[in-house]
Formats: C-alpha cells, sequence, structure tokens
DNA sequence: TCTGAGGTAGCAATATTATGCATCATTTCG
DNA sequence: CGAAATGATGCATAATATTGCTACCTCAGA
C-alpha cells in the first residue's frame, strides 16, 4: 500500500469518527478540502478496506467506524500465508488448511482478527486450521481468497 | 405499528444476526420463503427502523443488527415527548428542551437511549433539558424532528 | 355505517454505492 | 537503468438503496 493510500485512510477514518457523514460524495468534499483528491470509486474502496459501516438512523444516512476498522490485523494474513501456507482442501462448509511447522495458531488468529462474516470460527491444531463457515458457498468464498492470499 | 410489520421486523432481525445477508433483494427472497411478501422498498424502511447497518468486507457487503437494533427504547420518546413537552429553542448546536414538571431526565435518557449520531450528548435538569449537537444542521435536523415528535 | 386520522406499503424515479476494465504509478529484480 | 509485476485509481456502468407520492387499510368517534 502506498503511503498516499494509507494517509487518506487516516484522514477518512478520523473525518467518520468525528462528524456525521452521510454518503461517499459528501466524505469526498470534506477530503478535497483538506487537500485529497480522489473519486468515489476510491472511497467506496477505501470503506470497505476500512470496514466502515453505513447505519440508517432516523434523521439519515451515517457512516461509523467500528472495532474491526482499524488497520492492524488486516495486513497479518497477507504475509502470514505466503509464509506458512501448505496447502488446502475444503468439503460441504469446512475448509482444512495445512500449514508449515507451527503455522496453525498464527494463521487461526489471523483470520479470526479478520473478522469475516462468511466464518463462523476456527481451531487451530499444530499445522492444521479447521475453518468452520457459514455455509458451502461462504466456504467457497473463503478458500478462494485464502488461496489467492497464500499463492504470491 | 401493525402487528404484521413486528413480526415481519422480528424475523428480518432473526434473519440477519443467523445468516450473512448481502442485499435487501436477497432478504426479500429470503423472506417470501417464510411467507413474508413484500417489496424492496419496505425492508429498506424496515432496515433504517432497526437501524440495521451495512458492512461492506473483503467478501462483500453484509449486514449486521447492532447494539441499537432492537425496538425498545425507541419507542418511548413519541410517548414521553407529547407527554412532557413545553417548548423548545435552539442556538447553533445546541437546543434547549423545556419540559413539564420532572420531565428533564427522562426526555434526555430516551433522547440518549435513541443513539442519534446528530447528538453529542445531553444535560437533564428538573425540567430544562440541554441537547448538544454534532453541528448547527445536526441541531436543526434534531430540532425538527423532536419537534415533529411533540406535535401530536 | 360513515368519515377522518394515522399508519403501511407499492411503484416509479432518484440517489448512492460497487465494480469491470483500462491506465497510470510504484516497486522489484536482473 | 529498464522491464516486468503489482498496486492504485479513474471512468463508465451496473447494482443497490432511498424516497416522494399515492392508495389502501384499520381504528376511533360521530
Amino acid at each position: 500500500m502506498t503511503a498516499a493510500k494509507r494517509k487518506r485512510q487516516d484522514a477518512i477514518l478520523e473525518l467518520v469518527t468525528t462528524r456525521a457523514i452521510g454518503s461517499q460524495e459528501e466524505l469526498r468534499q470534506l477530503l478535497i478540502e483538506r487537500g485529497w483528491e480522489v473519486t468515489q470509486s476510491t472511497l467506496s474502496r477505501d470503506m470497505r478496506d476500512l470496514r466502515i459501516a453505513r447505519v440508517p438512523t432516523p434523521s439519515g444516512v451515517r457512516y461509523t467506524a467500528g472495532e474491526y476498522s482499524g488497520e492492524e490485523g488486516r495486513a497479518m494474513l497477507p504475509t502470514l500465508l505466503p509464509q506458512l501456507f501448505q496447502k488446502m482442501e475444503f468439503t460441504r462448509e469446512l475448509i482444512v488448511v495445512k500449514t508449515f511447522s507451527a503455522g496453525a495458531q498464527p494463521i487461526a488468529e489471523a483470520i479470526d482478527a479478520e473478522g469475516d462474516p462468511d466464518i463462523l470460527g476456527t481451531i487451530a491444531g499444530e499445522n492444521t486450521v479447521l475453518i468452520i463457515c457459514r455455509s458451502e458457498a461462504a466456504a467457497a468464498r473463503v478458500a478462494k481468497r485464502l488461496l489467492a492470499l497464500a499463492e504470491r
């Protein structure tokens, strides 16, 4: 991630927690005033990255940054997986990830930290992580994403 | 509120907390399977009433019902205000609500319980509630809404 | 029963957000 | 440095959500 992107996302996080913002376009204006000129598309992606929730209220829609909105744990999986990943299989809504050495625990923690709603929970052994997903479709999505992360 | 609406919203709340739902249309299909046939417009309104947040995640958008999503405290203000409201004035981002007898405390609590993002906080005296809003615009919105609630 | 008030919900139009694709920028390696 | 790979972003458009308006339904009171 570029420095510019990181700083912009910091600014977004601050704006969102500081003010009651009601649309990405409104946020865009505030960012422009502060010297960041980007399109709404980019903000949509930033909001996804930051997990900023859109909450409807009696007085209109508002964005709020919640527990997972930081950028801490998010970077963990992309660095851990390529290191420790060995192979993966899945059946129904269960995914089994094989890792090298004692890689299961840290990977399970990183996965939990992501807070992916497709994932109900994980169980880590020595070099095996079991991921329990919400559904078969969810498992497929998760598996695909993990594989993409691992392969780099 | 009609019984049908209440039951439907109960069903929505359960579905949303049970599954990973990604759009109002998807929710609509699930409701139809369960015997509720309504349009997406209605669901949009239900989601607002229930304060169901739309959270973007790496694996797509998901809805989640949070702390304020119940229907408890929400009914309080509409019943309290018409009873206790005397008059209201506001200046900048401050709103002062005058109430009858010892009405300030319960009204302040009901307002707090709403969790309106336009409102930073409230201070209640004997028969005066001070509402500190996020901005002048926020104060205007809040004042308008409170007035509408009071006048019935 | 008739009538009016208040509340719901559908429809259609509008507003907002997400995304596929192409392009430009940045980093990595040889 | 130059080429290739990866990442970031804009543009156009698709997907989703919100809302004004109207119709209808229910309940209370005359």
